[in-house]
DNA sequence: GATCCTCGAGTTCC
DNA sequence: CTCGAGGATC
């Protein structure tokens, strides 16, 4: 035996993984692979001097760490425009066709050719080749930095530590690692016989696997991996077409998914998704859409980006997931205003990724509109693959049982009256403050971030001091000892004193805020905070009447009413003469809005998505402290929508209506022009 | 009076 | 995120 033999099996084992992996024809069975894998363990353990880190042995994965190192990627990787209807995929077609005839790219009338390919259900990451070696792995994070995943990585037999033939400096792979179904089914059987974790789909087990401190255990799965792209590349081959790169890649000795291919025009690329949805269930692994990308590389670059996504690029998401259940009951829930919203309890149904047993049924008339009854089989969905939804009740299996839903007119916590007024669609229970639900809902509003923000007050906390009758109004809050906090559940000392420094903090809360956490009818952070402005100060807001409220700006006569009844209120008073004596509270004037001068004076500004440095509220603040509006919603009157990570239907909005769109760097280029 | 635009309120799961 | 509804605008 010699090393020759040993350079002889490696060579094996590697054609065998590119024939299983890369090209899905293996040409031995599974326990000739393990016989030639075991002889080469055999002939390195003998001579330890002989093994390579190349080495198909070398995957098993080496000691595991505290924490995974950050990584930041050299080309940044990108996140796509999301379409839903056929419709939007022709206006893609349309806006890429209008960009390529404009510039003469595309000769007039021609369509653009477009590679289609899977939207593969997975996690993103980029691969780093130096001189044709795997140097690093990295999960895509936000895009810029991500995790370095590099000896976990390591261990997937899917993914090549060297590049077929001689490719000299860096190849940057980017790709989505993924667990097969089976795989997956597998794994979840064995965590069951260990009594560990069960992971809910082969996407959440393929994260948890990748994202391992300990690289043996990411060794024991079984993982996949398809590329779709790529980052940083020395030396670029002569392909002048996005898919020409992913052959070059493929022969390179890297998977990439055999279900893609270059298509024509807005049909051609509708033909694809058809199909695609077609073979789905067939594929073994999960899809969530398709992706096209215009494919020509100088065409491409032509078209640029939108924020951090392509403008060449767009994945076509299949519809939500729908599945069916059993409709147990309709519960109702008390609101913070005392409305009464009817849920759905139903039969734990899988759905696009999560168990759903709730669900929101929105009020009485929704109900009736559906005609879904108690013991239905019902439809559910993810509505915006987020908020489950019941759909509609399948009529044939109606049980004879099925009982319509009857509005209570009692709450079923305090057992006031429930009732509906005239043309509205919420029924509300009338006890006011008096029920405890409504009571706990409206103290949590009111110690909540966005009023007078009490740190380390949620909803679990309020609960138990308002059963334990120690809060019945606001001024109570202010009341609050280190010593009685400290006893209750999860409290222990020094959160006690932290809440106490967070309460004392909260005696100087800005008018606005102090206003919204009031909780009056209507009158939002928004309202709020052009009342406090409108008035200067506490005494002007309560010394006014119904004719002065209207003059605050967005304030119409049903606001003013319920605002200025609820200060009337004498129970009301009496808490804001108490907050105002006792409590020590000093409301502060609201800032004066930025000078019409201010570089965003006039401008309106939408957030969506998760965006890479700041949160959504810290961006906010510095655009309303740089002059400018920030709405919820997209409309022509919107200047700049700002999009992250995830964004969704209000980037496709701002898409249809040719807003602008920003990326985080954009915004605060424009922010940094006002200091 | 109709339409568009915002704001407020409620909600699910991990 | 979505719906309902109040307010602004034409």
């Amino acid at each position: 035996m010699s090393q020759s033999r040993v350079q002889q099996l490696r060579a094996e084992i590697l054609a065998h993984d590119h024939r299983y992996y890369v090209e899905d024809a293996p040409t031995v069975s599974d326990a000739e692979y393990d016989r030639l894998f075991r002889e080469l363990v055999e002939l390195e353990t003998a001579h330890p001097d002989w093994v390579t880190p190349e080495s198909p042995t070398q995957r098993v994965g080496g000691a595991p760490v505290s924490a995974l190192g950050e990584v930041r990627h050299s080309v940044p990787m990108l996140s796509l425009g999301n379409a839903f209807s056929a419709e939007e995929v022709q206006a893609f077609d349309k806006r890429v066709a209008d960009g390529l005839h404009a510039s003469g790219a595309l000769a007039g009338g021609a369509e653009a050719a477009y590679l289609c390919e899977l939207k593969l259900d997975g996690l993103a990451i980029s691969l780093r080749y130096e001189d044709g070696r795997l140097v690093q792995a990295a999960t895509r994070g936000n895009g810029q930095v991500g995790e370095d995943v590099t000896a976990n990585v390591r261990t997937i037999k899917a993914i090549p530590l060297t590049l077929r033939g001689d490719v000299a400096g860096v190849v940057e792979v980017r790709g989505e690692v993924l667990m097969f179904r089976q795989d997956f089914e597998r794994l979840n059987q064995e965590q069951g016989e260990r009594e560990q974790k069960i992971f809910v789909n082969p996407r959440n087990a393929a994260a948890g696997s990748l994202r391992q401190l300990d690289p043996r255990i990411t060794a024991a799965r079984t993982l996949r991996f398809f590329a779709y792209g790529w980052g940083q590349v020395d030396h670029m081959p002569a392909a002048q077409t996005h898919s020409g790169m992913l052959d070059w890649i493929a022969s390179l000795g890297v998977p990439v998914n055999a279900h893609r291919r270059v298509a024509h025009g807005a049909d051609g690329l509708l033909a694809f998704y058809t199909e695609i949805g077609e073979a789905r269930r067939g594929l073994g692994y999960d899809i969530d859409g398709v992706v096209y990308k215009v494919d020509s590389l100088s065409a491409q670059r032509q078209l640029g980006f939108v924020s951090r996504a392509p403008r060449w690029a767009l994945a076509h998401k299949f519809a939500a997931e729908e599945a069916t259940t059993e409709l147990l009951d309709i519960e109702v829930q008390v609101g913070r205003t005392g409305a009464i919203t009817p849920v759905a309890r139903l039969k734990p149904v899988f759905v696009g990724g999560v168990t759903v047993t709730n669900a929101t049924l929105h009020n009485e008339d929704e109900i009736r509109r559906k005609d879904v009854r108690i013991g239905d089989t019902v439809v559910v969905r993810r509505a915006g693959d987020v908020i489950p939804e019941v759909v509609a009740p399948v009529a044939e299996l109606r049980p004879a049982h099925a009982a319509l839903f009857v509005m209570p007119t009692q709450c079923p916590v305090c057992g006031s009256a429930i009732e509906r007024l005239e043309g509205e669609a919420i029924a509300r229970c009338t006890g006011g403050l008096v029920c405890a639900a409504q009571r706990k809902q409206a103290l949590a509003h009111a110690v909540g971030r966005r009023a007078l923000d009490i740190d380390g007050m949620g909803d679990k906390l309020v609960d138990q001091l308002v059963e334990r009758g120690r809060l019945t109004s606001l001024a109570d809050v202010y009341t609050l000892q280190a010593d009685e906090l400290a006893g209750l559940d999860r409290m222990g000392p020094k959160s006690a004193q932290n809440l106490v420094e967070a309460i004392d903090k909260a005696r100087r809360p800005s008018l606005g805020r102090l206003l919204f956490a009031l909780g009056i009818r209507h009158v939002g952070e928004t309202t709020a905070r052009d009342m406090a402005r409108h008035f200067g100060s506490l005494e002007g807001v309560l010394a006014a009447d119904e004719d002065a409220m209207m003059g605050v700006p967005s304030v119409g006569p049903v606001v003013a009413k319920a605002a200025v009844h609820f200060l009337a209120e004498p129970h009301n008073r009496d808490v804001l003469d108490r907050l105002l004596g006792e409590c020590g509270v000093e409301p502060v004037p609201e800032e004066a809005p930025a000078a019409a001068g201010a570089v965003l004076a006039g401008k309106t500004f939408v957030l969506t998505g998760t965006l890479p440095t700041l949160t959504r509220d810290e961006a906010a603040q510095r655009i309303v402290a740089a002059g400018g509006k920030v709405s919820g919603s997209v409309s022509r009157k919107t200047s700049y929508v700002v999009a992250g990570e995830e964004a969704g239907s209000k980037l496709t909005k701002a898409q249809e209506l040719g807003v602008s769109v920003l990326d985080e760097a954009g915004l605060i280029e424009l922010l940094g022009d006002s200091d």
